[in-house]
DNA sequence: TTAAGTACTAACAAAAAAGTAAGAAATGAG
DNA sequence: CTCATTTCTTACTTTTTTGTTAGTACTTAA
């Protein structure tokens, strides 16, 4: 849980309220969100479906932020009463539209890859 | 400094490298990120200026994410052989390339604030 | 000699994010 | 009664990010 009464809580509110990129940032933001936000973004699907198909992440992460994104409303999660349990997760109206946005930072990553070595030691694809 | 050998650093890597938004969110985010950015969006900047212009960044946290920006070249830093010494930023052709990602994460955000109340109690614009 | 201005740097502490491991509920199949 | 299946929880540790405070270097001006 956060202090919202830290210096550190303060400035990202701060930056939420008065910076929309800020804001997007917020939502997007984090290890596992643009895995997920991928995924769903072509469709729906069940709660181990993302876990198999998202190499690395571990459960208490998934569920973490599939929790973020549903309360930011941008993703819902639909629950089957059945046993097993059946959960799906998929995008919202207002996910939807951040299909624009989701697809310019995608772009931008490859044109950066493209052009520049990143930090773990990959090469740019080069100039020519 | 970062150990690339824990288990964190490892999933940042495999995101880095397999996903496009993975890769523009390590660049463009973090606490002061998106508003240095901004700034300098604008055109150059010094850093004193930078530093007036953006409440509640610490010089600390200013230079490091400056650092980190211009090693991802997207700015680049101007130095001027006077005394006080000067120093300017200013955006690479590369860090241009980023106004439309730029632009559609400023513009969702803004939807999204205008849609829903935040975790920090300010409510949503409304619908109507 | 001392202060002022500019752009930092270093050492340390606090807060937040991410990872690990184990378990829990609900129920049908055997 | 025990096991398997699925979707999570909980408690705890490690790693990373962010913030705080106090300097430093260099020259000019008083």
């Amino acid at each position: 849980m956060r202090k919202f009464t830290s210096t550190n809580a303060f400035n990202e509110k701060l930056i939420n309220d008065s910076c929309g990129m800020g804001r997007a940032l917020n939502i997007v933001g984090g290890r596992w969100k643009p895995a997920i936000l991928y995924k769903l973004h072509n469709g729906t699907m069940r709660y181990g479906e993302l876990r198999k198909s998202i190499e690395g992440i571990s459960e208490r992460m998934l569920v973490a932020q599939l929790r973020e994104l549903e309360q930011d409303q941008v993703i819902e999660r639909i629950v089957y009463p059945e046993v097993p349990p059946r959960v799906e997760y998929r995008m919202t109206e207002l996910g939807k539209t951040m299909g624009p946005m989701l697809e310019a930072m995608s772009e931008w990553g490859d044109i950066h890859r493209a052009n520049v070595a990143d930090k773990y030691g990959n090469p740019g694809d080069g100039e020519k």
